[in-house]
RNA sequence: GGUCCCAUCGUCUAGUGGCCUAGGACGCGGCCCUCUCAAGGCUGCAACACGGGUUCAAAUCCCGUUGGGAUCACCA
């Protein structure tokens, strides 16, 4: 049987990390197994829909490279792949499910969800009346226009077994389940009814879902059998932690994808970050791309407990990305922070020579190279350095001889201005760090910037590079 | 509250009874390299929640305690 595995979201917003992980592993799992991996659109809410939510999905699984086999703009065998589309279907197998006695319909009140003392609160079971209408009596009803919901039926007792990937095997008692709406008034299924039909319809074969429906499997389970289908395989997968306490939510305005890409995060690494959160390979190998993660994955390898989402180290994977990048493309992304911080004319390519091995995240740029702009405003203190044995005394000598020494230079590369200097330092009887540190401050007037003084000249140009220098050693005087 | 699930460095984790005086990675500290800062190399700090068993031997198995999470909607 070939492999299905299908990521069903609802398009209520931001895809948020917890979201996308579980696309990955569902994805994972149809192509190690050479499978198709299927999207579906969960929209049976229509109160929380939000309008643009199935575009962020669709550009987001695109962005990373996991691309369906079929979905709602990917015609396959099973659709429409939106649930919405669906309604008839839905419809047609609750009231089979009645007949199978798997459900019943029911003609009660909407319960109240009060969540207002849900910290202490004791749920009552709900015990309904409606089960014990006869089907003709309930059918007389609804053909007299009452308003009716379809509900499951539970009569079994005795514990629920079923086995799952990652949590292995788990028991529920029947008696804990309640029974459920599946056909809402309104004619729309609820999830747990969806999401059964549909699986089966689609004939996918493993369901990975977050661990919250573990306690509602048994539920499902119930109506495979009333409908005499196999259940899919269940891979259930912890929940991805803001911190030791509260999941990753779009509600708290945690980080989704597209934050993330925002603030310079590149998405194949915010991908292999969230592959390792919950899931290693076994080896000490971190660093993945897609398609090494489509040879390496195996849903037993995955994580029982909750894992907390760390910046820190998605920080750091995203610079082993940035570094690994060839030198064009990572200059490529980096223009659009240029053209935001720079207006006079520099050697940008140097620029971005010097900065990838120096920035983890695109967004560190500006901060970096805002003196490439201006020279920032500095104390003569700065000159002051031990290490390299100066201070603005060795400063004033160090900035004059080298602007006498520039003036004459043609070659403006980085290694001839290095070589020039080094030599001035040495007939000057100097040491090398009292020319170029010097010459660095005066550059930038920053203690710390990415690259040398002789890189920095290079990024300024010739021009501006003795005009800061003169207008440096004119401070000191 | 009932039920279910989880529990190794601050974080992500390796570990399926002996290879563990618990390994790797991030972060943090130090050193080296070095025209500052990065990058790179080396190195240090740091964990089996607790208590009982079982066993020649337990991070690993069992029980309990504690702590955390999930669930109990006409949301998914």
């Amino acid at each position: 049987m070939k492999t299905r595995t299908r990521f069903a979201p609802s398009p209520t917003g931001y895809m948020h990390i917890g979201n996308l992980r579980t696309a990955l592993y569902e994805y994972l799992i149809a192509k190690a197994n050479n499978g198709d991996f299927i999207l579906r659109i969960e929209d049976t809410d229509q109160k929380r829909y939000v309008e643009g939510a199935t575009e962020i999905i669709y550009a987001t699984l695109k962005r990373v490279g996991m691309n369906w086999d079929e979905g709602p703009d990917i015609c396959g065998n099973y659709g429409p792949y939106v649930q919405s589309e669906r309604k008839p279907i839905y419809a047609e197998y609750a009231h089979k499910l009645v007949e199978l006695g798997g459900a019943h319909y029911c003609f009660c009140a909407q319960q109240e969800n009060d969540d207002a003392d849900e910290e202490n609160a004791v749920p009552t079971k709900f015990q309904d009346p409606c089960k014990h209408l006869s089907l003709e009596e309930a059918k007389a009803r609804i053909a007299n226009g009452e308003k009716y919901v379809v509900r499951q039926t539970i009569n079994k007792t005795g514990k629920s077994k079923f086995h799952d990937v990652v949590y292995g095997d788990i028991e529920i008692d029947y008696d804990d389940l309640d029974e459920g709406v599946l056909l809402k008034s309104d004619g729309f299924p609820t999830y747990n009814f969806a999401n059964v039909v549909d699986d089966h319809l689609m004939a996918i074969t493993h369901v990975v879902r977050g661990n919250e429906y573990i306690s509602s499997t048994p539920k499902y389970n119930l109506i495979y059998e009333s409908f005499g289908w196999t259940p899919p395989i269940y891979v259930h997968v912890p929940q991805v932690m803001k911190d030791a306490q509260h999941k990753l939510s779009k509600r708290n305005g945690d980080a989704s994808f597209q934050d993330l890409v925002a603030k310079g995060y590149l998405p194949e690494a915010i991908l292999n970050y969230i592959a390792l959160l919950g899931w290693n390979p076994g080896t000490d190998q971190e660093i993945f791309s897609l398609s090494e993660l489509k040879q390496t994955f195996t849903a037993e390898r995955l994580n029982k407990s909750p894992a907390i989402f760390d910046i820190a180290k998605l920080t750091w994977m995203n610079g082993c990305y940035i570094r690994a990048l060839p030198f064009d493309e990572f200059h490529k992304l980096a223009q659009p922070f240029y053209a935001q911080t720079l207006t006079r004319s520099v050697n940008e390519e140097e620029l971005s020579r010097v900065l990838q091995s120096r920035i983890e995240v695109l967004n560190d740029i500006p901060a970096q190279i805002d003196f490439v702009e201006n020279v920032l405003d500095f104390s003569p203190e700065l000159y002051n350095n031990k290490k390299m044995k100066s201070d603005a005394e060795v400063a004033k000598q160090a900035l004059s001889y080298a602007i006498e020494a520039l003036e004459k230079q043609t070659n403006w590369s980085n290694e001839a201005l290095f070589e020039t200097l080094k030599t001035l330092a040495q007939d000057k009887g100097l040491k090398n760090g009292q020319i170029l540190y010097p010459v660095r401050i005066a550059l930038s007037g920053k203690e710390t910037t990415p690259g040398g003084a002789t890189e920095i000249a290079v990024i300024l140009g010739k021009d501006e590079t003795l005009r800061r220098l003169k207008e440096a050693l004119a401070k000191l005087n």
